[in-house]
RNA sequence: CGCGGGGUAGAGGAGAGGCACCUCGGGAGGCUCAUAACCUCCAGACCCCGGUUCGAUUCCGGGCCCCGCAACCA
């Protein structure tokens, strides 16, 4: 007798000085799947979506488009928010840094790490380069200049609070040393390797009078919280902590198993940082957290002076929901860099969608509506067994599902039932029925990667008739 | 010796200690239920050099070549 154990899913907030960019879209479309693949199998799922909305690049965009900062992240958040609708997202939250609710929990996080005494005051000693408005490192530096405005940083010193990461290093090479909690194995390895070279005390605060968009810092008015510290708390906050009135945190967090997604730049934050900060106020670590790559464009790293930023939206509106859906989950690598083009996409979802799925849902379903009285009976399945999506291997499942339509078109082309249905009916009607039910399990396994696609096929059989086209074919 | 990933048919990708798979493209047939769709067959590949092994493209070492990251740039 094994109780069901909830499941907490999250994704990385976006950081709302721009638009959602494929990588987002790619650790979405992952994570819902995930979390559709679980209610599936009936468990309790918390779904945690959202956008980070402090810091400086956010108020010097909102200055420089002469908007209030908050009206300035009111648009984006609901850009993101319109991803919901554009790639059927099913997620339970969506959170916003701003929410006052989320503020409160951010202050009361680093109420709780000084308590534990791991925050102090220190003069922070740095080079300031006015043009940036920023604090650079020798590394940002080019020969001693800063490289976007060819100026030598002044030497700049401001008191910040600091946050005692260092304190933490034993326990971050203890957690990364347990295999699983950070996925795929080499990416644990990889920041096991960081740890180990040192941690460095992190500085989580800003003088209001150089950056004062974030949450005040309790107790000194002057400054406001580095903006990593208030957003990493959302992961918590977004479960009702710290007064979890309706018992989700207790529920998913501390009960539950909790997965967050992220991408690879995302490692020192997700695997470090806020881990360190959850072991000051003991919290529970989270119990994994899965690394996915990059989405490059012709080789090189999407930028728009090169011009090959490919946008999700544009990939919705052209080849729609379900298709984008596929193409982030199939033909994206889960864990490693991939490269996409509308070439590639275009052959793709012409060779797999419209040709594939598309055409062997059309010739099934016209055989059953032409020479089958009835509808094929089919009982809904509430499961799903695909022992690899609890492995996150996307494209290993679809494949799978793809070398099932490709049998099914075999299949049709080797025992000819439209042609047997002229001599041997009853044994033809056989065969289409054989076909009906095969078609039914393509969509019951595609139920969580393209739900609306799965919905009509499913509809389609239960009324006996041919749909309309699944996929619409490109115009050339 | 900073850390890490990778080099698979014409192109783009999976893969795994023992028939190397998929999509597109090329060549030859077939079928007509289907969205000028579908099926069959053919040509075509595991960077180089060593090692481990009965056997490696897959593991180990070296070489050559690509590519990320190198801490507050969220």
């Amino acid at each position: 007798m094994s109780e069901k154990i909830p499941k907490y899913i999250t994704t990385t907030l976006p950081y709302v000085n721009a638009s959602p960019h494929m990588g987002h879209a790619l650790e979405f479309v992952q994570a819902d799947t995930l979390a559709r693949f679980w209610r599936l199998q009936d468990e309790d799922v918390f779904f945690n979506m959202g956008v980070d909305e402090h810091g400086q690049k956010v108020s010097r965009k909102a200055d420089e488009e002469g908007v209030s900062r908050q009206n300035y992240v009111d648009k984006y958040a609901s850009e993101v928010k319109e991803l919901k609708s554009a790639l059927n997202l099913s997620y339970d939250n969506f959170i916003r840094t701003t929410d006052t609710a989320h503020k409160e929990a951010a202050q009361e996080m680093w109420r709780r790490c000084d308590a534990a005494g791991d925050i102090y005051k220190k003069k922070y000693t740095g080079l300031y380069c006015v043009g940036c408005e920023a604090f650079k490192i020798d590394t940002d530096l080019v020969e001693g200049k800063c490289p976007d405005h060819k100026t030598e940083p002044e030497g700049v010193e401001e008191e910040n609070y600091f946050f005692r990461l260092s304190k933490y290093q034993t326990f971050l090479e203890e957690f990364l040393s347990k295999e699983g909690s950070v996925l795929p194995n080499w990416r644990r390895q990889e920041a096991l390797k960081f740890v180990q070279g040192g941690l460095e005390d992190l500085s989580i605060s800003r003088e209001k009078s150089r950056m004062d968009w974030g949450v005040e810092v309790p107790g000194d008015d002057n400054h406001v919280m580095y903006v990593w510290f208030d957003a990493l708390t959302n992961y918590i906050s977004t479960l009702g902590w710290p007064k979890d009135f309706e018992g989700k945190f207790s529920k998913f967090w501390e009960q539950g198993e909790t997965l967050q997604l992220a991408g690879k730049d995302q490692v020192r934050f997700q695997v470090v940082i806020w881990q360190a900060m959850l072991k000051s106020v003991n919290l529970k670590a989270t119990d994994t957290i899965f690394i996915h790559g990059f989405i490059n464009s012709e080789g090189h790293k999407m930028s728009k002076s090169l011009g090959n930023v490919i946008d999700p939206y544009e990939l919705v509106k052209k080849y729609g929901t379900d298709a984008t859906r596929y193409i982030m989950l199939r033909h994206v690598h889960p864990v490693d860099d991939s490269d996409l083009t509308w070439e590639k996409m275009d052959e793709v979802y012409t060779a797999n969608l419209v040709n594939g799925l598309g055409n062997l849902t059309a010739r099934i379903m016209k055989m059953a509506e032409t020479h089958l009285e009835s509808p094929v009976t089919v009982t809904d399945k509430t499961t799903m067994d695909a022992e690899a999506l609890k492995h996150y291997q996307f494209q290993a499942v679809m494949d799978g599902i793809w070398a099932a339509i490709g049998a099914m078109d075999e299949y049709i082309a080797e025992n000819e039932p439209f042609k047997v249905i002229k001599t041997e009916p009853e044994q033809a009607k056989e065969m289409i029925v054989k076909l009906v039910k095969d078609l039914q399990e393509i969509a019951e396994s595609l139920v969580v990667f393209m739900p609306q696609t799965a919905e009509t096929i499913l509809q389609a059989i239960k009324e006996n008739k041919k749909p309309e086209n699944l996929f619409a074919r490109l115009e050339k």
